[in-house]
DNA sequence: TAGGCCATCTGGTCCT
DNA sequence: AGGACCAGATGGCCTA
């Protein structure tokens, strides 16, 4: 698949992909969303990674509508609906005390919407995808949706980390007068026997695992 | 030009 | 009453 075939599948089909991905192919995913999606919208090409940086063209935006947009243009009483004039709750204010609230309200959902931004972009600093000046960041929902990707791995590798322990744990036990491990008759789930090196393992019904001997363990 | 993404404004609702 | 939260509407910017 070429770069702009996947910015395109990605674009189109990417939302979905990402809500079924399953969490061991997360890396990957991660890798390629970043690399190929982004770095094809974002193009050798394209403007420096600072043109379109949403920290500064958010702050840009705060900057100028905190001044000019509320000040301005936003909120005018006089031509607001009838509905807002005649059973809103401003009713009852002065236009000028009107306006006054409802900027305060403006303020306050901008400052919200900002708090949520930074918590956002606290989640893609922790996120592992391809950070890069020529990369564009993750969007909202693509953020969202690779954090819980990213969570449902770390939770799958976590367990299988446990098994492992466990693993090891009880062939230690026996292990005095057992085989070296990896050839133990201890097999960490009852009714199991240890899997021939051509079988399916067991241990990790997933598939095969790094962390598994049984899995790495060639002929 | 269409579509995606975003910031902002706005009114409604709920909570303290 | 005031603040927090939410969702719809709107318009701007960017890319294919």
């Amino acid at each position: 698949m070429s770069v702009g075939e996947g910015a395109a599948h990605l674009a189109g089909q990417g939302m979905a992909d990402l809500k079924s991905v399953p969490a061991d192919a997360y890396m990957s995913l991660a890798q390629s969303y970043g690399q190929t999606f982004y770095g094809a919208l974002r193009g050798a090409e394209g403007p420096p990674a600072l043109d379109f940086h949403p920290s500064s063209r958010d702050r840009s935006g705060e900057s100028s509508d905190d001044q000019t947009g509320d000040d301005e243009d936003s909120f005018d009483p006089t031509k607001s609906s009838s509905s807002y004039d005649n059973e809103g709750k401003l009713t009852g204010k002065k236009p000028k005390e009107q306006r006054s609230l409802r900027l305060s309200i403006n303020a306050r959902e901008r400052r919200r919407m900002h708090d949520l931004n930074d918590a956002l972009d606290g989640l893609r600093s922790v996120i592992p995808y391809a950070h890069s000046p020529s990369v564009r960041k993750l969007s909202k929902i693509a953020t969202l949706l690779l954090a819980k990707n990213y969570i449902l791995m770390q939770a799958q590798a976590l367990e299988e980390m446990r098994r492992l322990v466990a693993y090891l744990n009880q062939g230690q036990s026996l292990s005095s007068s057992l085989a070296p491990f990896g050839q133990s008759s201890v097999y960490p789930y009852p009714g199991t026997n240890v899997p021939s090196s051509s079988d399916k393992c067991t241990a990790f019904p997933a598939g095969t695992s790094n962390l598994c001997k049984h899995c790495t363990d060639k002929p």
